[in-house]
DNA sequence: GTGCGAGGCTAATGGCATTAGCTTTTGGGC
DNA sequence: GCCCAAAAGCTAATGCCATTAGCCTCGCAC
């Protein structure tokens, strides 16, 4: 057997995860990861080659968690359905981590680290609208315009951006509403 | 007259705009802020309190750039003319600054050097819709919806997020006509 | 039991923001 | 034209951060 380390590069990545819950993504910083970690800071180079690649392991956590629990809620529905899942659960997820989705990549496909996990997430938003029989171009454009409206609803409420009291439960209803309605072709 | 100081205010804030600019907002620090302008560091302290205040200024600007901008657009125009104009407005002025858009405030309205200037971005969009005739807390909605789409859109757009080469002008089209169809159906 | 490599450590460097306290400049009052 | 108060600049110093270099140690492989 190999030696067992005390640390692995996975123990650090949670511990980011916690700093960035608690502290937000400005928070990351490598002492406070060696501070958490019970460790002093060089140490942590053993684990990570700088603190710019912990961010990306960070980001990539954070896609492969939606992954994850998009496919969980998508999974055994189809059309409408479907898509209103993989909607709410994307609002829910941001809801419970408002601050770690903020550390969600923007670009995963132009990072070698995120690539793959990127393209596992855009496989599922396709998948997701398979149903509507959607061709070629207009299956890219389908996800583009999802991403749009879930990710731009995410990232305002999780910055504190929608200032006035109205519901915003009602807001994201008329969205979804919005989107399912064009994908029906309604006009 | 008062003393005129070789530095104003409004001169560091230029500064870091370029910076911003040029480099992205990760870029806006106070050292480089202060060899731009020709100065020692320390002494930007005379112009504005921290670094943390002169990103709100930043902040400030681009919000109040982009209304104006915005308000050119959408004058003389009403109904989903207007609208359309809004929207394409907002995609212009991300693209032609791509790096300044991201220092745009997400709330702020929770800011108190932000918060006129956000007033009166929203009231911008609030005008632009007036020809729909919503009450209350529908027009709140109808600029939410709104501003998800576009600030979606711009987000992802200008941190390089769409990774295919399926176009962006036809992505957006799409967006914009769901939008108004969404509106139009309203009532 | 020895050797070696992984994983830890301390010390040092250089960039950054910020504060303290000094100096210089300038325009208005005389 | 001269003086001065304050505005605006400066240098020096502090403390935090990331990163690098070089050393120590311990446990497994042999």
């Amino acid at each position: 057997m190999a030696v067992r380390p005390r640390l692995t590069t996975a123990k650090v990545v949670d511990a980011a995860l916690e700093l960035v819950d608690e502290h937000g993504v400005e928070a990351l910083t490598l002492s406070a990861v060696a501070a958490r970690t019970g460790v002093a800071t060089p140490s942590l180079y053993k684990h990570i080659a700088s603190l710019g690649e912990l961010r990306g392991h960070v980001g990539l956590r954070v896609m492969e968690e939606m992954t994850a629990r998009f496919t969980g809620a998508v999974v055994g529905r189809a059309g409408d359905d479907a898509v209103r899942a993989l909607m709410y659960a994307y609002r829910a997820y941001m809801q419970e981590h408002p601050k770690r989705y903020l550390a969600a990549p923007m670009d995963p496909l132009h990072d070698e680290l995120q690539r793959e996990a990127g393209v596992k997430f855009m496989e599922l938003i396709l998948a997701t609208l398979r149903s509507y029989g959607l061709e070629g171009s207009n299956a890219i454009h389908a996800t583009r315009r999802l991403r749009v409206i879930a990710h731009g609803f995410a990232s305002i409420e999780s910055s504190g951006g929608f200032g006035l009291p109205e519901d915003l439960d009602d807001t994201y209803d008329q969205l979804v509403r919005m989107y399912l309605d064009d994908l029906r072709g309604q006009s």
